[in-house]
DNA sequence: CCGGGTCATGTGAACGGTCACATCTGCATG
DNA sequence: CATGCAGATGTGACCGTTCACATGACCCGG
């Protein structure tokens, strides 16, 4: 008859049990664990040692208690499920930002506010304080959590200029003009001068930039900026396949397109297929994002890198230092031409 | 000079608070808190009322502080992360997992355990008792964390059949074989005979038993179940491109393929177009999953689908179940054939 | 040699809940 | 009428930390 130990979680080692192995106080071991300032070389010594020879790890709820903080950070995701699902930037921002927190032992918790009910919800989760801060990623229109949190607030970093929230609100996001001018001239010096451009959705400071830079470079190129080649779509890849309809139904004689996510390119890619164009070479199909939609596309996308890791990892800093007590702050990263064989 | 108060956060409420508002004790107020038993239908009121009136909310820490339990979960993926930004089926079942657990308040915990050293921080944090449980996503091989947590006893469930975990962990799955025999029979009933298999990994039980049912239904039907026509595959994108390449140029006769993942079904489709197969009329393609990329992929796929929601929602009970105590369990749900274009 | 600083450490009081227990009331039962 | 039992409520202890404060040791300058 053996006796089986597994399965059952016998009770964690307190600070109690580390003071005691070490042969000080709890003060002593706390102040080991929180920075080490004024404690001696042997004290720091011995605790560590004890630490180790127990397998104790703090208790973040006893610390939560009086500190008054969570540690912890929340993730929300104000869109509907279907962008969630289709486009897999959320993915590569979710796991960049759930890195970037792990570095300083903060859990990311996931808070998906797709209903009515589940924003009341979360709104009111957050605002009891059972996170420290918040990373918000919605890309479309007025967000009437964010501004429920501002006005709490709650410590709150966006991915992507917000709009209407002030300039109360951090957020982090690539230079969108700046990118859209970037991939307008590359497709002008492949010769193209007819370039279609589907945009993201325009009451997004997003949209609206990429735009700019599209329009901006066809004026400085004295390439007439014609409206019947602009369409625009709200970053889902059925609004590019519709887009590139469009756009092929008003202006045969198109032979480039900008599309404002890579997501829509793919959808434009399927529309031209469809309607026996070939890329690149009647058409050329620049995107944006350089999301994995990009590779996986084919022919992959020539496209705008934005800069993901770099930008999760300044909306950690960025919320963190908030956090912290520091002031709001907008960080806007550089973008950078990725050429594949969609140009 | 106005005085703002919007970005200061002032000290919650707590039950101390709420009892003096309704004129009770903090026992009382716990109570009523805590499924109202032995409670007065007129405290219980005055409770509510006084809740209401502040604002109140509990504060998680010091209730886990004095319970021992998290009152939270986590959701650990030990995939590599490419796997994560190409398969919109994480999206799907954490999107799931995520809404059945705030159903009971619970939140979720991302956790992603790519690195080496990401899975050492992650057992340490689940082991030490931060997490109630976890809910398990490893579609791969032998899973070293899962067998660390195992041992220490934390409530588990994992998303498919693990391997050599034995039977005291948790999970949930859909009938793969069942799922798979469908398919096949579908297939052979558009009159296809020389049917490829493009395998998921054969690691894997989900692997097998998808392969195990394609061989089943072509041995029941009297066809030869030929060697040339199985490659294997590990559900990602370019296997399945790989794989399609491979049947093509060991049996340049097949009608029909079916692929063991949605995703690696689009590289498939990917492939057969490059050769110039045409879908259906010359090559029948049926895939598994019905994830998102079932119907983003062109021609739109004939796919198992899998009950993704009702996999979260089982995944979720079943982990809670267990946190209270209950045996682990294992629950298989049935699969549906869904028709579309690919066939 | 003493007063005043810095460093190192220990100690009690929080933090905000829950839980076990004690108390009190009312009512039915023998 | 005493007894018991269930319902309803209050009370103190406790969970494991951190923090403010007190204490002690040591060194340095006057």
């Amino acid at each position: 008859m053996t006796m089986s130990n597994s399965g059952g979680r016998r009770k964690p080692p307190t600070i109690h049990d580390v003071a005691r192995e070490a042969g000080v106080s709890r003060g002593t071991v706390s102040r080991v664990l929180n920075g080490g300032h004024y404690v001696s070389p042997t004290a720091q010594e011995a605790v560590n040692a004890a630490i180790r020879r127990t397998g104790y790890v703090v208790n973040r709820h006893a610390r939560s208690l009086i500190t008054g903080r969570s540690d912890s950070v929340g993730f929300l995701l104000t869109e509907p499920q279907e962008r969630f699902f289709e486009d897999p930037n959320f993915n590569v921002l979710l796991s960049g930002c759930t890195q970037a927190l792990a570095a300083h032992d903060i859990p990311l918790l996931l808070m998906l506010a797709g209903t009515k009910d589940e924003r009341r919800r979360i709104t009111r989760y957050i605002t009891a304080g059972h996170v420290d801060g918040v990373l918000l990623v919605s890309s479309h229109s007025g967000d009437p959590v964010a501004e429920e949190l501002r006005e709490a607030g709650v410590p709150l970093v966006a991915c992507g200029k917000p709009i209407g929230l002030g300039s109360k609100v951090s957020y982090v996001a690539a230079d969108d003009r700046d990118g859209a001018r970037d991939m307008v001239r590359h497709l002008l010096s492949l010769g193209r001068r007819r370039i279609g451009v589907v945009t993201g959705p325009l009451d997004t400071p997003g949209g609206v930039e990429r735009l700019a830079g599209y329009k901006e470079v066809l004026a400085e190129a004295g390439v007439e900026v014609d409206e019947r080649l602009i369409v625009s779509g709200d970053y889902s890849r059925a609004s590019g396949e519709a887009g590139a309809e469009q756009l092929l139904a008003r202006a045969p004689d198109m032979d480039a397109v900008f599309v404002a996510s890579d997501l829509m390119a793919q959808g434009v890619l399927a529309a031209l297929h469809r309607a026996g164009k070939r890329v690149p070479d009647d058409i050329a199909v620049g995107g944006f994002d350089d999301s994995p939609a990009a590779t996986a596309a084919s022919p992959a996308l020539t496209t705008i890198r934005q800069p993901w890791d770099r930008i999760s990892a300044e909306m950690v800093r960025v919320l963190l230092a908030q956090i912290g007590g520091e002031d709001p702050a907008a960080v806007i990263l550089p973008t950078l031409l990725v050429r594949r064989e969609s140009t």
